[in-house]
DNA sequence: ATGAAAGCGCTAACAG
DNA sequence: CTGTTAGCGCTTTCAT
């Protein structure tokens, strides 16, 4: 900035003027000024600006997903990428692989960097430790799970009623003895939709007793190999709700393997790539993450333009996509 | 900082040395900052340490892509931070969208937030706006497509060959009308790709004439219109390559509405979700977009720790994988 | 082993 | 309209 002032022949308040567009600059000036950071291929330092600036802002977002390497954080990814540019923000993303002790981390990591917000699918049992930044003033928004420990704005689906659409969707077609596989159990969306899940059953008076429910899984692998278990005994499920993207993906694979995907239903909580053209094609319970992700990014910075009111709670509707393997009714022998 | 070295009644360096490990501190000294530091909540500021730090490191990384919402991206943006992480870097990620416009922008905010590297999927005609930015020192790896009008480091997958070698998988089964369905012309990678498959059928002294060749296909809509329209002639292909995966979604869509996916051939450029579950089975020239990510961070790193050799060309292997739909044999009657 | 002073590139506040 | 001075939070250099 000192090398353009001196090659523009101005003081160096004159550069930071024009490079910022603040007025009362004659148009001579700037034009000279504007030639000598062309030529010096200049490239004013945000950072150091912000160290002075007024309201001490980096402009800069910190994104915590899973894996950066899912669609459902894609997409939500995208979704804030979009806001943040309208507003000149960058996106710092990372991944957390559902380990507590990296999601510490990396918050801290980013909060080394000064981003002036958090967007965050929690993998930890409490986000207590993040009750000091928030104090500070740095907003926080939950994405997908809700916080633990701490109140903060946050934007999830409607866990159970999504998992209640699905499992009515296979009591309407006769089902009764319908398994469930789920992800961890400690993770509270997990619990939601076990909680929809079995509120259902009950309201339609159907015995737990006798309902097949694995839990734990977390990948495409484990799902398979727990549904292939789950039909070596006698008994077997006639339809199957799985409550996680990778989960289902294990379940068709094993179903295909066992040659049972045509006569044992499914229906899967999040949609999966090219759901449609699989057959039969899975019937989901789809999220939005697009506008997970865009709310998320409306709150930040809601939160970020002064909006001091009480911590949001924000529920997305799912959506029933029926596409075939919900709908498949029992085999008459049960 | 200041708040910390009075809390801990010793001077402002104390505290940085403590903060940054540095030797020469007593184990009391050190324990007294550390305390303090705690009671305080303190995050050192990165940003403003880097601003007088000898070396001028952010510890920052910026990634370019089409989208973060696409599986491609996403496999390499995670490889990209896997390696980063490593090193205590952090990611900026970009979405270009096939803008132009957009990548210079979106380059120029990571400069101004002092990026140490650039690691793009350019699509712009030419990167020679990059040649000040590279002569300053700024590491800068092109991935999935090549640079024009400047030199740097690449990434790149063997297009020409995975297409050759698609093309030749149809040939070898029969086919000879074998349609083309292209991205865009003006972007190297499609450019190669195509390349790969008329040199094929050169070398196999088939007639170019009647190969149908449809470009300009930007998505999966545009794919499976091209596609319809392709099938309303007469003399109807019996194989298709397709050249991206968006586009070869799209095939596959309108293959299926003219019930035609039994009997019509199809490869696919760039590999497709789920397309071991689909059926037919959609066989695919893979990329691996991990060891792109992964080996376009190490050439960063490689700059970043001196290494001024020549500007490197990486070329990654495809993998033809046979899922069936690329074995599909032609209609007898053609 | 510790601290004081200077300065990184910039913007804020206040002159001229 | 333009320039000067101070200082953001830290690291460097040099002294103690």
């Amino acid at each position: 900035m000192r090398h353009v002032a001196a090659l523009a022949g101005v003081g160096i308040k004159t550069v930071s003027r024009v490079i910022n567009g603040e007025p009362n600059v004659s148009a001579a000036t700037t034009a000279k000024v504007l030639a000598a950071a062309r030529t010096l291929d200049y490239e004013p330092d945000l950072q150091a600006g912000n160290l002075r600036r007024a309201d001490g802002r980096s402009r800069t977002l910190g994104l915590l997903v899973s894996s950066v390497d899912n669609p459902f954080a894609g997409s939500m990814h995208r979704a804030i990428e979009d806001a943040a540019l309208e507003r000149g923000v960058a996106v710092f993303a990372s991944s957390l692989d559902d380990d507590p002790d990296r999601e510490q981390q990396a918050v801290s990591t980013f909060l080394r960097r000064r981003v002036d917000g958090l967007i965050l699918t929690t993998v930890s049992e409490s986000q207590a430790y993040l009750a000091p930044e928030l104090r500070r003033g740095t907003p926080v928004v939950f994405v997908d799970r809700e916080p633990a420990g701490i109140t903060s704005d946050s934007v999830v689906s409607d866990n159970a009623a999504g998992a209640s659409a699905a499992t009515r969707h296979l009591l309407e077609r006769g089902h009764r003895r319908i398994a469930y596989l789920g992800d961890r159990p400690n993770i509270r969306t997990a619990q939601e939709r076990r909680r929809g899940f079995f509120d259902e059953l009950g309201a339609a008076g159907v015995p737990t007793r006798g309902i097949p429910v694995i839990e734990g899984l977390h990948d495409a692998e484990s799902a398979r190999h727990a549904t292939l278990d789950l039909f070596r005994g006698d008994e077997l499920p006639t339809a199957v709700f799985s409550s996680q993207n990778l989960v289902t993906i294990g379940v068709i694979r094993a179903l295909r393997e066992l040659g049972r995907h045509r006569d044992t239903a499914l229906v899967g909580f999040d949609d999966v790539p090219l759901g449609d053209l699989l057959d039969p094609g899975i019937t989901v319970i789809a999220q939005a993450p697009q506008d997970i992700g865009r709310i998320a990014a409306e709150r930040i910075f809601a939160r970020l333009d002064g909006d001091t009111s009480p911590a949001t709670r924000t529920v997305v509707p799912t959506r029933l996509i029926e596409r075939g393997s919900g709908e498949i009714t029992p085999r008459p022998e049960g």
